[in-house]
DNA sequence: AGAATAGTGTCTATGAGACAGTATATG
DNA sequence: CATATACTGTCTCATAGACACTATTCT
């Protein structure tokens, strides 16, 4: 009986030579419950060039088309296994082995490699039962078990929300390439060498909104991590929560591709509403999030200019709860000297009708103590 | 005359076939001013071996080792130069390739590659001289391909609290392993094929505690980045929280390493506290998670047994508070009827002096409103 | 009985919310 | 002037906290 395993695997070697064992070892990955994103397993064309072509690959693609998406079914498996008999490696397996080192990925190997000087570490050269056995995690006898881990690339998706005509907006991209092409989505992108998950975070946001600088606060949210989030591979998001004032330029066709404000519960539960990956449900958490920071945090001030008014802030609290408040009991509630929330500058907004406002300034405090209250009566 | 260009550039290919060209490339990008990061551009030793040896390498070296030290040498270029007369490329320029793809390094050609289906980008098909022109901006180049991503290892690291003898204690184990041999570390470990992060999160806590099913609630807290944050590489931890009753049996021992509940001030603050690797902040951030959760959510009962009294689950506010609170009032809030915190179960409690305290059961709230106030006057 | 713990009653200070009233601008 | 907006005063109600008091057990 086989052991029954979670995960993917891919496979790679001289498909055109050994085949044969190609299509052995993958035998046994599904009896055991694995899922083999590469090869596709089928027949093969014209096994007499030197690039093998199989039955299901497009006819028109040309060697370079098909060998950039076999790469993309080999990153989306959890580990690789080189089909290498004699340990003979092809000019084509090096360069993927290349590839799938630089991206950290496990490998495992039939026979230890000839020939290329790459360094094979302990218990990694297996068959593909033991590989199972292994993976299953009921390997008895003394063999040093390795535990197969996985890597992923990490990326920062951001939801910027900000408020424009009195109404909470979130920044969204239309994707211009697959997966998910033409959908909208939160604008985010892969860590680069050297980069924590906030300074991506942070020069995703530049990119997109010209924002810089200590003014902004970027809040880590929430980590998405489910396998199959994206079809692309092991992708690991972690969304970060940004709140910026007014009407900063989209610079989204920077990037060549479009970036627009669209109103939250529009996007959320319009039409055309959804989002690509799981970035629906990104969304949703950090709508929630805002909501809760706006209770005990002082970040409502970040959506408002330098200079600002009680009810320009008590419009940033209505946007984001969805709910009006009374305005007396917010103004005295805020203005209160002890809390630190806002400092009164002493300067007036001459611009509209009925008595000038006074204009404020963002306060030391971080935290609100008490909290706002939020009653649970107007959700 | 030659340009004058800053920058390094790494040559690969063929060394024991095409050593002259390798050469002859070498010397234009030299006398441009750009440094040669790799070959050495010394003497060959033993040229009728497959992988050819510098005299400048270290003679006791593996093949490995030495091909490893090319890889830096060739990362740490900013650019790659092929050199493949007629299109050649071999096994081990096949695999530099892969690498240096996958990071997204600026690769030329001086041939159109053959017999390697990658995809050769207009403009990067060049002789050593033409590549010189353009890097001193005389000629329009094209640019670099794609922005290099990282790869990180996932993992996932508990803090685990429980309360013993009305303390706060957290699970923490001793590293058997460098890096940080010897040292305490909260218990975690790398992401499986197939495992999201909690589901990695659950195995370990299971594997730690032998606990698991329903009634655990794990929370995820927050996502560890910091580039030089692991000694071994891109390390990526997202920190959960677990919070269980009383004695689980400590299970440490089944890893071959030891595990011990340690009280929470010491581990923090003691001598022998500093933890390994940034565990010492994921800590104390889980710390003042657990403060805030107490406030705002019911999973104070999830410390407590199935069935327990008012002043058991005061026991765990006042331990994870840090501060006493006042019975009378205690329980007054926590059993009235409307928040769903706790529910009677008419048993009562015969083992101590004094009343009967009466037994109640976890509510079906998860949410408290209003929260319980932690005053600002005993942090 | 006395000690110890559980649970309740009651008073006070504080703050949220409702709403009326005052201040000061524009048209 | 009317009107609109900003701000303040005041009343009510809910609740946190302090603390005294009652209830029920064990020794």
């Amino acid at each position: 009986m086989y052991t029954t395993v979670k995960g993917s695997v891919a496979l790679i070697g001289s498909f055109r030579q050994h085949y044969a064992q190609v299509l052995a070892a993958a035998r046994v990955f599904q009896a055991s419950g694995l899922t083999v994103t590469s090869p596709p397993l089928g027949p093969i064309l014209d096994s007499d060039r030197e690039f093998v072509r199989f039955a299901s690959d497009p006819p028109g693609a040309s060697d370079q088309d098909l060998q950039a998406a076999t790469m993309e079914k080999i990153f989306a498996a959890d580990l690789v296994f080189v089909v290498d008999p004699d340990g003979y490696i092809g000019r084509t397996t090096a360069y993927e082995l290349g590839r799938v080192h630089e991206r950290g990925m496990a490998v495992y190997y039939a026979e230890p490699p000839k020939d290329l000087p790459i360094s094979v570490p302990p218990g990694t050269v297996l068959d593909a039962r033991q590989l199972v056995q292994i993976l299953g995690g009921n390997t008895p006898g003394p063999a040093p078990v390795r535990r197969p881990r996985v890597s992923a690339q990490p990326t920062a998706d951001i939801v910027i929300f900000t408020i424009r005509s009195e109404q909470l907006q979130v920044l969204l991209v239309r994707r211009g390439k697959d997966p998910y092409r033409g959908r909208l989505a939160l604008p985010g992108g892969f860590v680069r060498p050297g980069e924590s998950l906030e300074d991506t975070a942070k020069r995703e946001l530049r990119e997109e909104t010209g924002l810089s600088g200590p003014g902004i606060r970027l809040k880590q949210l929430h980590t998405y991590s489910r396998p199959d989030r994206d079809p692309r591979g092991r992708v690991v998001s972690t969304a970060f929560l940004a709140i910026v004032p007014d009407p900063p330029q989209v610079v989204g066709a920077s990037d060549a591709r479009d970036a627009d404000w669209v109103e939250v519960e529009e996007s959320l539960w319009g039409p055309n509403s959804s989002l690509a990956f799981d970035h629906g449900e990104i969304l949703r958490h950090g709508l929630e999030h805002a909501r809760t920071l706006l209770e005990h945090t002082t970040v409502a001030t970040a959506f408002c200019e330098d200079l600002f008014t009680i009810t320009d802030l008590r419009r940033v609290y209505e946007a984001v709860w969805g709910c009006e408040l009374n305005p007396g009991n917010f103004h005295r509630k805020v203005v209160e000297e002890t809390t630190g929330f806002v400092v009164r500058t002493g300067k007036v907004r001459r611009a509209s009708r009925g008595k000038p406002p006074a204009l404020f300034r963002q306060g030391p405090a971080e935290l609100l103590h008490p909290p706002m209250m939020r009653s649970r009566r107007n959700p």
